[in-house]
RNA sequence: GGUGCAAGUCGUCUUGCCGCUCCGAUUUAUCGGGGAGGAAAGUCCGGGCAACAAAGAGCGCCAUACUUCCUAACGGGAAGGGCUUUGAUUGGUGACGGUCAAAGUACAGCUAGUGCCACAGAAAACAAACCACCUUUGGAAAUGGCCAAGACUUGUCUUGUGCACCUACCAGAGGAAAGGGUGAAAAGGUGGGGUAAGAGCCCACCGCCUCCGCAGUAAUGGGGAGGGCAGGGCAAACCUUAUGGGUUGAAAGAUCAAAUAGACCUCGGGCAAAGAGCUGCUCGUUCGAUUUCUUUUCUUCGGAAAGGAAUUCCGAGGUGGGUAGAUCGAUGGAGUCUUGGUGUGAACCAAGAUCGAGAUAAAUGGCAAGAGCAAUUGCUGCAUUCGAUUCGUUCGAAGAGAGUAUUGCAACAGAACCCGGCUUACAGACUUGCACUUUUU
RNA sequence: GCCGACGUAGCUCAGGGGUAGAGUACUUCCUUGGUAAGGAAGGGGUCACGGGUUCAAUUCCCGUCGUUGGCU
């Protein structure tokens, strides 16, 4: 497994943002809100995921840049956890203070092993339906 | 040496592993190279660039405002001038003036107009009224005053059908614009003369105004002559004058353009002769052609015949607009550095060298090691100092610097089209200047 | 990225050069057996902050900070 982001595992279509945030399910995990869908045809695709800090949360660019750069790294190095294909992620900070990435990497791990769990619920809550 | 203020410069470095972004090579996965700031910030000015019809004019609106210069331009900068304040010193009775230094200065025009100036104060802007002042006319005598007489305690009291003089008081006429406690500000100031009282009424000085030379590119400076003096303050009040600005900002704008839907064009096909009406559709039924345009011929001018085109469905291809998206705009420029020259300076000129981020749901990072620096605390306790002492020493305390351990790498802050400024933020280090203080010589 | 508006008592807002006000909230008293309502009295302000203009600034001008709205 590559310890890699490259820009195709990034999300930055607008239009899959919407879809993300529109329809996507969330659960919170201090000190991130996770949002997650499992997009229609993009199962050959690889995971794609964004990394959102508030500016009302952190006033400073810096701080934001600080955190975004953590927040990717952390992802970028723990990603092996999820199924490699399908997903659209997006992670919003929402604590109120500079963290370092002592603390949010284990936090990231936290979240990336929960994933799989709230996914498959969701799953099933569709299948329920349909 | 320390502290403070001002100005300026810098504002961690190296290596390894794992990543991000751009460029270039091979080649499709690697390799090599570049990758935040002095403010990238605030968005306060100016310019480039772009679109808007023309980008011109007028009105409005906004901005600027001592002079000269720098500049692509500016509300920026440089130099100079004036003014204000403070300090030192000096001249004068005084009003105030001279010299030096420092700091500040949005510094055109209230003798174009309009407006405002609370409270207090007689009055706040045409100078008038009021109080007080002076002259004069008339009245008046309780209390003052004066006069007369008397008394004695000889400087006081008493008395008066007292009032000519002085004067309080009342009324009238005139003079004068100096005084009037206030206020931020009071109608030029100070000193003297003068007068019934006064007044630039007169004189000297200070200030002011007008005119004329001189010096300076100019702001302005300095000199002379004249004028008794008009003109309170506020334009960061409206406004006037001069100068500048067309508006909107890269979310400007330009190019390419998937899929789907719809528009137009071309070709092919379907059908009982195309098609039309009824219908949501199908079946069926009715009409057996119709509509419009055009050309030609005939005509009894009503039409008739012939030819072409259109109208329908299906399929294919194409065209243009344009969404997602992509590319450009967009990073070589009023560029940076060095040297030389010109200029008091901002800056300019010449020569040489050099290329230094280009992202777009938005890169420039994470982890580890080392160096360096800083901090505090602990430990070690050598130079040195102090105290005690059994004085060849020993004990205790302080201890610059050094060693070691620990922690941190900072402050302010993250490019978003690009430049020139301004403003604001900034741990720490260094340099220069000034002030204060301490020690030594 | 670009362009605006606002900041005044605990809260919601007036005031646009001359000692800062309203409603509500708060405190005390009256009223009531007690509470609410009502009545009376009172306290409470760095007018966001720092400069400047002016005799005088909450008000005018400049800068800073914060809050908030609009533009795809």
């Amino acid at each position: 497994m590559k310890y890699s982001l490259p820009k195709s595992e990034r999300l930055h279509a607008e239009k899959s943002i919407k879809e993300l945030f529109e329809k996507g399910s969330s659960f919170f995990l201090y000190p991130f809100k996770i949002v997650f869908w499992v997009g229609e045809g993009l199962e050959d695709t690889a995971n794609q995921v964004l990394f959102s800090v508030s500016k009302k949360k952190i006033k400073k660019a810096t701080g934001r840049n600080y955190i975004k750069r953590r927040l990717k790294e952390a992802y970028r190095l723990n990603k092996a956890l999820l199924p490699p294909t399908g997903l659209l992620l997006g992670f919003v900070f929402v604590g109120e203070a500079k963290m370092s990435f002592g603390e949010l990497e284990p936090k990231m791990k936290l979240v990336l092993q929960k994933l799989p769990n709230e996914l498959s619920k969701n799953l099933g809550k569709h299948d329920s339906k349909n």
